[in-house]
DNA sequence: CAAAAATACTTAGCAAGCTAACTAAATTAC
DNA sequence: GTAATTTAGTTAGCTTGCTAAGTATTTTTG
């Protein structure tokens, strides 16, 4: 019934930097948290791996991890480097992967990690102002559909033919 | 009515890694842009600034563009200065101010822009796959309100302050 | 079971955002 | 009308994502 309307409202959304936008939230969001913790000496980076790795269960390995914050080995390789610099984290070795390793929290972590959940749930109230439920649940649908429509693109490796109708 | 439902919605809400989820799509954004665009010697920091250039109109100065992109001027003076190499983009001086410079494309510059903007567009279009037009738009609301949000958290300097309350 | 392929991790270097600190010109203030 | 402040732009160097390429195991395969 609204077809007309949907393609024309289509076609001028197409027109529109959504992912400037994306990105420009994703900037101002890592730059609250930043400010929040700084004096922990976290970095968005380290305080991300901190909080997936609790939710993921201390031992789980790097391979397990990255595949958790959604990035590649060599970014998290780095920044668990810096964490066990900063005594917050401990590589083990894998009980029978001799490539692997397992972490783990060392007792200055767990009490940094601690104030960092306090932290950044205070931080995402504050960004959550106004917004219903509804709405933040609706943000995630619709962000996890364009994620795995993004993923499907880059799959097709010739991302630039995917579609060529003339809309 | 739905009170009790939307407080114990919203203290879930707040465990909720959105932040990172909002990277992750921006990044694959980027990834499915720069796939389809690097034949034009395009990244995505010279797409962008090549397209807002076009939507502010010729002879917009650098502090103008970076404002539109929702960057930081040396961001952006980096990536103008690979575009004038390549040739996409021209510095003129400002008729009336000596400090400021006005971008114009070069003609190589325009025949790209012809190409980016198709290009890109074919790309939301796949990204936008199985998304209403609906959706699309409470999306972008969504993320308005957080970047205000975000840019009013920011502004109270001590962001960490900002919330206290139990909840 | 030895050779080939895959996997866990690392190192090196690029991309594009940022802040801090600088110059030169314009504006404001006294 | 000069001095102080603001503004446009730049340069230098940090952060954190990436890919490419290398090592050491593990798994697969012939």
């Amino acid at each position: 019934m609204t077809d007309i309307t949907n393609l024309t409202e289509m076609k001028a959304m197409l027109k529109v930097p959504l992912g400037n936008q994306i990105g420009r939230v994703h900037r101002l969001w890592r730059s609250a948290i930043t400010a929040a913790v700084q004096s922990l000496d976290m970095t968005e980076s380290r305080w991300t791996a901190m909080l997936h790795l609790k939710m993921l269960g201390e031992g789980a390995t790097q391979q397990a991890l990255a595949q958790e914050l959604g990035i590649e080995m060599p970014s998290l390789t780095r920044t668990l480097g810096q964490l066990v610099e900063l005594n917050m984290l401990e590589r083990r070795p894998h009980p029978t992967d001799k490539r692997a390793h397992c972490l783990y929290f060392t007792p200055a972590g767990q009490q940094t990690l601690t104030k960092l959940i306090e932290c950044t749930m205070q931080i995402r109230q504050a960004l959550y102002r106004d917004l219903t439920p509804a709405a933040v649940q609706q943000l995630m649908q619709t962000l996890d559909l364009m994620e795995r429509n993004a993923r499907t693109l880059l799959a097709t490796t010739s991302a630039a033919t995917a579609v060529e109708d003339s809309l």
